[in-house]
DNA sequence: CTTACATACATAGCTCGTCTATACATAGAA
DNA sequence: TTCTATGTATAGACGAGCTATGTATGTAAG
């Protein structure tokens, strides 16, 4: 993730992220990493060696189908949503907040002082 | 974690949680662990396994420091907060509610029929 | 009394997601 | 033609958190 956040906050919601960009239409590699990076303003810059692995993860899992186009001269592998992976988007974003909250909780009960998010 | 939130959740955020209950006062292991239960209504349950390392590692890297109490016939490590680990704390929660509201943007953008945080 | 459980700390080894590094190939610009 | 952006991919390293196990004491129940 370079520069930005520090790399193991990354772990366990690059999935949700990655869900959360192919919910609204198919969407190949590049131009997810692409979003992510600039809806984040750079902060979250995902690597080809972390977003190509992750998406065959999730493909494996039957959470996201695939298929080739090779009509132009650059391949592209679009994916999109399956049925279950719609599921597992609600689910990981339900559990995202709630998960949000609970550290929020921690911080604001022996923290009372600390700066609030913007 | 047992139950509760999904493993890799957790991940880059529990130096924040414990960091987070050691602020108000000085703490031992054992301690630390059923606060973090009791506040996040048992759905972070670090075990001793998780626990202990960490409160190594943070040692080790000069944000907490230790000390035994062997006046009783239970033996406690105290852990308090040293002065860099107080920093370390406020810039970890700053990130946290960084990293918190860029994937809530990830959300809401692509996703804004998806249910609000209560 | 002794059995059981909560308390209290600790480490060895595993899992697996993310990272770095590397690889290959095309399109477009300098 | 040389450089950059595009586009996908894998091998190997890293490391946080997990499971399993070990030791030991205080306290309550039977």
């Amino acid at each position: 993730m370079s520069d930005g956040f520090q790399r193991d906050l990354l772990r366990g919601s690059l999935d949700l992220m990655v869900l959360s960009v192919l919910a609204d239409e198919p969407q190949y590699g590049y131009s997810i990493q692409k979003q992510i990076r600039d809806v984040s303003q750079g902060r979250v810059d995902l690597k080809a060696g972390t977003l190509y692995p992750l998406l065959h993860r999730l493909e494996a899992d039957k959470l996201i189908r695939s298929k080739w186009d090779d009509s132009t001269g650059r391949r592209r592998k679009w994916y999109e949503l399956t049925k279950a992976g719609q599921k597992r988007l609600h689910a990981q974003a339900q559990e995202w907040h709630s998960y949000v909250e609970c550290i929020g909780q921690l911080l604001t009960l022996v923290l009372p002082t600390l700066p609030k998010p913007a």
